[in-house]
RNA sequence: GCGGGUGUGGUGUAGGGGUUAACACGUCUGGUUGUGGCCCAGAAGAUCAUGGGUUCAAGUCCCAUCACUCGCCCCA
C-alpha cells in the first residue's frame, strides 16, 4: 500500500460539526460589522515579502525571519503567505487611494493567515481571523468603537463575563523615553532576570513586561509604568478612551504589562481574554497603529483595529458552553425502487428544491430495500419520506410517510409542492425521538 | 528551534511479555413481500504509528523516527 498522505502540520480540517461554530461566528461578525458601518473587503492571501518585512519587521524580526511562509518566484521576487492582516489592509488602503474616500474608512475582512509556529492549544499554522480596521481617524472614539465591535461579537455569541485588557503603548514622542527608563530599571536588577528576559532586554525591552518567568510580577510591580510617562497627547487620548468605555458601562483592566511586539502600534492596545482555552487566551488583540502607513511608504495615516481568531472564539464558545444551532436538515427524503421510479424520484427532488423545499434522494446503484432507505431518512433527520413505487407512479401520486408521527397519506404529484410547503412552513425542527 | 505527554478497527477506550487483540458507539445486512427510530440476530472493519533491538515469545520492554498534543519562544 502506498503511504497515506496526511494533513500538513498545524493545519486543520473543519468538519461539519465544527463548522457550525464558524457559521455562527462569521454570521454574527458580518451582521455586527454592517451595523457598525464597516464594509467588507477581501485581500490577497499572498503579498510581497517586503510588505511584512517593513510593516512588522522592526523590533520583531523573529517571525519575519523564522515564521513566514515565503516563496521565491522565477523572476526573483519573494512572495509571502500573509502572517497578519493589518499591513495588507494598509497596503490596499494606500494603493487603491482609499485615503480619498470620505473619512473615516471602516473596513473588515475574514480569512486565513499563516505562521510557521509550533502548534499548541489556540494556535495553528493556518488560522482565520475576523479583522476590522478604521483608517484615517485619530479620534479616541474610533479606538473604542473597534473595541465595542469585538466585545459586541462575543456578547452576541453568548459569552459572559468578559472584560478588556487595556493599555497605552505611547507614541514615538514618549515611548523611547519610557523604554530607556524601563531598561535602566531592569538593568539595575539584572540578577533577577531569567536568561530569556535578559535577551529580551536587549532585543525588545517592552516584551520583558509580559514575561511569564517566576518572580517577574514582583519585580515589574516596582518598574516604571508607561502610564506615568505618556506625553500629553497620549495621556489625553488614553483618558478619552477610558472615559468613553466608562460611559458605555464597559469593564476593563488597565494592564501595564500588555504590550505589542510589533513596532507600529501606538497609543491604545487592548485584548480580551477567555480563561480555560489554554495558554493562548486572547480572543482578540488590537490597537492603534498610527506609524504603519509611513513604514510601508504611504502618507501618514492613523489607524486602529483588531483581529480576532476564529479558532480561539470556537474554543471560547466551547469553554462557555455556547452551542451554535445546527442547520436544519432537508425535511424531505425520497425513496424509490430503482428503474423508472428512481428517475421519477430524481425529477421530483429537483422540482422540490427549485420550490425551496430541501430534499434528499436515495442513491442506489442497484435495488435497495425500502427499510434501508427509511433508516437513512431517519438518520438524516428527514420529516417526510416520499415513497415512489410502481403503483404511485402509475397513479400519478406519492406516498407521504411522516416520520415524526401522523397518518401516512397519498398526495397527487400536482398538489405535492403546495402541500409540502404548508407542512414545512412552521419551520419546526424535526423531532429526533 | 527547545522541553513534557500520547500513538490499539471510522470514533472513544481495554489489554502492561505467552495461543484466534476485547468492549462501546458508529457502519452494513436480516428479523415483511414496499415502511424508520427501540429491540433482537449477524457481518464487515486493526499487519496494535513506522523502523530497528532485547527475548524461546513483543500492543506489551528498550532505542530511533514520524505524527498528534500541551507548553516555551512568539502571537489571533
Amino acid at each position: 500500500m502506498t503511504k497515506q498522505i496526511q494533513r500538513v502540520t498545524g493545519m486543520q480540517d473543519v468538519l461539519p460539526d465544527e463548522r457550525r461554530y464558524w457559521d455562527a461566528i462569521t454570521a454574527a461578525a458580518e451582521s455586527l460589522a454592517r451595523r457598525f458601518g464597516f464594509q467588507r473587503i477581501d485581500l490577497p492571501i499572498i503579498e510581497f515579502e517586503e510588505l511584512f518585512v517593513r510593516g512588522v519587521g522592526q523590533g520583531s524580526d523573529f517571525f519575519v525571519q523564522k515564521e513566514m511562509y515565503t516563496l521565491a518566484e522565477a523572476d526573483g521576487s519573494r512572495i509571502t503567505l500573509r502572517p497578519e492582516f493589518t499591513a495588507g489592509f494598509m497596503r490596499a488602503y494606500i494603493q487603491n487611494g482609499l485615503s480619498n474616500w470620505t473619512p473615516p474608512v471602516k473596513l473588515y475582512t475574514i480569512g486565513p493567515s499563516f505562521r510557521r509556529e509550533r502548534p499548541q492549544a489556540g494556535r495553528l499554522r493556518q488560522h482565520s481571523q475576523f479583522n476590522a480596521e478604521i483608517m484615517g481617524e485619530d479620534d479616541p472614539a474610533a479606538d473604542v468603537e473597534v473595541m465595542m465591535l469585538a466585545m459586541s461579537l462575543y456578547r452576541e455569541l453568548g459569552f459572559k463575563g468578559l472584560t478588556f485588557q487595556l493599555n497605552s503603548t505611547g507614541c514615538p514622542v514618549c515611548k523611547p523615553g519610557y523604554i530607556e527608563k524601563l531598561v535602566a530599571y531592569l538593568d539595575q536588577h539584572r540578577d533577577r532576570l531569567a536568561a530569556i528576559d535578559k535577551e529580551r532586554l536587549t532585543k525588545n525591552p517592552l516584551r520583558v513586561l509580559d514575561s511569564k518567568e517566576p518572580g517577574m510580577a514582583e519585580l515589574l510591580a516596582d518598574a516604571p509604568q508607561i502610564a506615568d510617562h505618556l506625553c500629553d497627547d497620549c495621556q489625553e487620548h488614553f483618558a478619552d478612551v477610558r472615559g468613553l468605555l466608562d460611559a458605555l458601562d464597559q469593564t476593563y483592566t488597565i494592564n501595564f504589562r500588555l504590550v505589542r511586539g510589533i513596532d507600529y502600534y501606538t497609543k491604545t492596545v487592548f485584548e480580551v481574554w477567555q480563561e480555560g482555552i489554554g495558554a493562548q487566551a486572547a480572543l482578540c488583540g488590537g490597537g492603534r497603529y498610527d506609524g504603519l502607513a509611513e513604514d510601508i511608504g504611504g502618507p501618514a495615516t492613523p489607524g486602529v483595529g483588531f483581529g480576532s481568531g476564529i479558532e480561539r472564539i470556537v474554543l471560547g464558545m466551547k469553554e462557555q458552553g455556547v452551542e451554535p444551532p445546527a442547520a436544519p436538515p432537508p425535511p424531505v427524503y425520497l425513496a424509490h425502487f430503482g428503474g423508472a421510479t428512481k428517475t421519477a424520484a430524481a425529477q421530483l427532488a429537483f422540482r422540490l428544491r427549485a420550490a425551496g423545499i430541501g430534499a434528499r434522494v436515495a442513491f442506489a446503484r442497484r435495488g435497495r430495500s425500502l427499510k434501508s432507505q427509511m433508516r437513512e431518512a431517519d438518520h438524516h433527520g428527514a420529516r417526510f419520506v416520499l415513497i415512489i413505487g410502481e403503483d404511485e407512479l402509475a397513479q400519478g401520486l406519492v406516498t407521504v410517510r411522516p416520520l415524526a408521527g401522523g397518518e401516512q397519506t397519498r398526495v397527487p404529484l400536482a398538489d405535492l409542492v403546495p402541500w409540502l410547503q404548508e407542512q414545512t412552513a412552521g419551520g419546526r425542527p424535526p423531532t429526533a425521538a
